[in-house]
DNA sequence: GCCGTTTTCGGCCCGACTGTTTTCAGTCG
């Protein structure tokens, strides 16, 4: 079983910490820190890398020291000069860093001052109230660990976007009816539009007088006021969701979205450039020496070290910056570059509402055409359809076809794909729809091999075209199954297929790399509601947030086409 | 430990807030 990138992550992160509170070199943790993300981020697995023998000091961060490790821990699942420093610091205390407040330098005082290794020690040594008396700490810092020691839970949980938009909105709505408040914006992730959020960073301009921070710790989901300054404040809510506000003046909000957006990376490579040029760039503008030559707009920011201005959805530091200064930056899809949908369910099988009035929401919102995919037979909890039922849908959607105006109903179906990769209902009425969407439903848990394989089985049939939810992942509930993606991709491309971009906002399934990786193969992409009523259509923007990460473009996008373009694509 | 449009040594992002301090270290984002 080859090792995950998690996995040589997760290590390269335990070193680190351990590194660090053994008091190393900063530089060199950060390295290792570095290294881990850059390994967590990556789309192909090291594993299949040295595989390919590929040379891994050609990745961000990776020097020869790191690639040897990689490869030795690829080889055998070890890394030695952890097991080394692991000797003499205990693993545990790289926990004790996770719990906020706690870094190496207070974690290593704990651990020298009352022998703390474990959360266990640590829970018993605030129980016993031994925390106040060590040099450095106090009665606040102990209650402040004992509180946050009762939360702890180990993982950090990320929210769905989703959620953190529902969570946001009657927060924003409360601060925007603060007295003197000028400007409001989330930024961080959010805007990003990630599909999962860390924290909510709210940013501010405000009249000098208004007593902005004082408003918003009078909030009233607040569960605890993390703390409270002039500028920046940060609360946790009753949910769990942190939230950071600051406030900045109006000179530098343009300065200050950039800082606040991240991704971190990507502003550390922006300030980097700033630097060459001999510019400071902080959250308060672009300075030469002590004069402020930009930072109202982001535009100037980006414009101050000779870029255009980058949509924030490309900013990782995932190439997006050489792209810029090439002029090559990719003309990101919109919502209003989709003519229809190609993935939808009714009340024939799991979805809530009638084909005629899941026709009729789709052409008030001015859909050219909208797909009809319901579940095949096999899929039994969904009442999937059989070959009668769906030959009867075909019939009523015929029918319909015939009374409406302005908008085509297409007839398909999402037909399951069984466990030796052969099809739910048999070539003879497939060959009667205008397209097949197919998808794995089961068996999750087969061999990377196996999946790759009944996948690219079934996209052998001639009358398969989309390949729905691709990696079949739920975020926060199920692991995508295992597949190996380039091979699927590639399968797709030889066969004249297309891969789904399923919207729904706990799928988002393909990836905003699995996007990257199609468009560099040529694969084109159906951005797909997967709506189950009226109201599923709005899945969509969440879609074209996800494409615009992947870095797609109207063209990459089979559903930006006019019907006619688009029936032609699925000919086979 | 990584990296290079003053390159193989000498840098490595930087400002805000807290708590425990008597001027700042630690932590965080």
């Amino acid at each position: 079983m080859p090792i995950h990138n998690r996995e040589i992550a997760d290590r390269f992160e335990r070193l680190a910490d351990l590194l660090e509170i053994e008091g190393a070199n900063p530089f060199r943790v950060r390295a290792y820190r570095n290294a881990a993300r850059t390994v967590r981020g990556y789309p192909r697995s090291m594993a299949d890398l040295l595989d390919d023998s590929a040379d891994l000091t050609e990745l961000p961060d990776i020097g020869k020291d790191l690639a040897e490790k990689i490869a030795t821990l690829v080889d055998s699942g070890k890394l030695p000069l952890l097991d080394e420093i692991e000797q003499r610091t205990p693993a545990a205390l790289s926990e004790l860093m996770k719990i906020e407040g706690l870094g190496a330098k207070r974690v290593k005082v704990l651990h020298d001052a009352l022998d703390i290794d474990s959360i266990d020690d640590l829970k018993k040594a605030v129980a016993s109230g031994e925390i106040r008396d060590i040099e450095g700490f106090g009665e606040k810092s102990e209650e402040k660990i004992k509180q946050r020691l009762e939360r702890f839970s180990g993982e950090e949980q990320r929210t769905k976007l989703i959620e953190a938009e529902e969570i946001a909105a009657p927060l924003l709505d409360y601060l925007k009816q603060a007295d003197g408040l000028k400007d409001i914006l989330v930024a961080g992730s959010y805007r990003r539009r990630k599909e999962t959020v860390g924290d909510l960073d709210i940013l501010i301009t405000a009249r000098k007088d208004a007593n902005i921070m004082d408003y918003f710790v009078d909030y009233e989901d607040i569960e605890e006021i993390v703390s409270k300054g002039e500028t920046r404040s940060t609360v946790h809510l009753r949910c769990g969701m942190q939230v950071d506000l600051r406030v900045v003046p109006q000179v530098s909000f343009g300065a200050a979205q950039h800082y606040f957006t991240g991704s971190k990376d990507h502003n550390i490579a922006v300030r980097k450039l700033g630097i060459k040029k001999g510019y400071k760039i902080n959250e308060y503008g672009v300075f030469k020496g002590d004069k402020r030559i930009a930072g109202k707009t982001e535009k100037s920011v980006y414009a101050s070290v000779d870029l255009p201005y980058i949509p924030p959805e490309l900013r990782e530091n995932h190439g997006e910056l050489d792209a810029a200064r090439k002029g090559t930056l990719p003309n990101l899809v919109t919502l209003e570059d989709l003519r229809g949908n190609l993935h939808t369910h009714t009340d024939a099988t799991d979805g809530h509402d009638t084909l005629k009035a899941m026709a009729e929401a789709a052409a008030e919102r001015g859909f050219e055409y909208l797909a009809i995919t319901d579940h095949s037979r096999h899929l039994t909890v969904a009442h999937g359809l059989d070959q009668k039922r769906l030959q009867q849908q075909i019939k009523a959607i015929d029918k319909l076809n015939d009374t409406l105006d302005g908008i085509r109903l297409l007839k398909s179906i999402e037909l399951d794909i069984l466990e030796d990769g052969k099809l739910d209902l048999p070539d003879s009425v497939l060959g009667e729809l205008d397209f097949v969407l197919c998808a794995v439903h089961y068996k999750f848990n087969l061999s990377r091999q196996k999946q790759t394989e009944r996948i690219l089985r079934a996209m052998d049939n001639r009358y398969v075209n989309i390949l729905a939810h691709p990696c079949g992942r739920l975020i926060n509930e199920r692991e995508a199954y295992d597949i190996d993606l380039e091979k699927v991709l590639e399968g797709a491309t030889e066969r004249g297929c297309f891969i789904e971009l399923n919207a729904q906002p706990d799928r988002l399934d393909l990836t905003d790399e699995g996007c990257r990786m199609a468009k560099a193969m040529g694969v084109k992409i159906s951005i797909a509601a997967d709506a189950h009523s009226k109201s599923g259509f709005d899945n969509l923007r969440f879609g074209i947030d996800q494409a615009r990460r992947g870095w797609l473009e109207a063209a990459d996008v089979i559903n930006t086409r006019p019907l006619k373009a688009l029936l032609k694509l699925f000919e086979r």
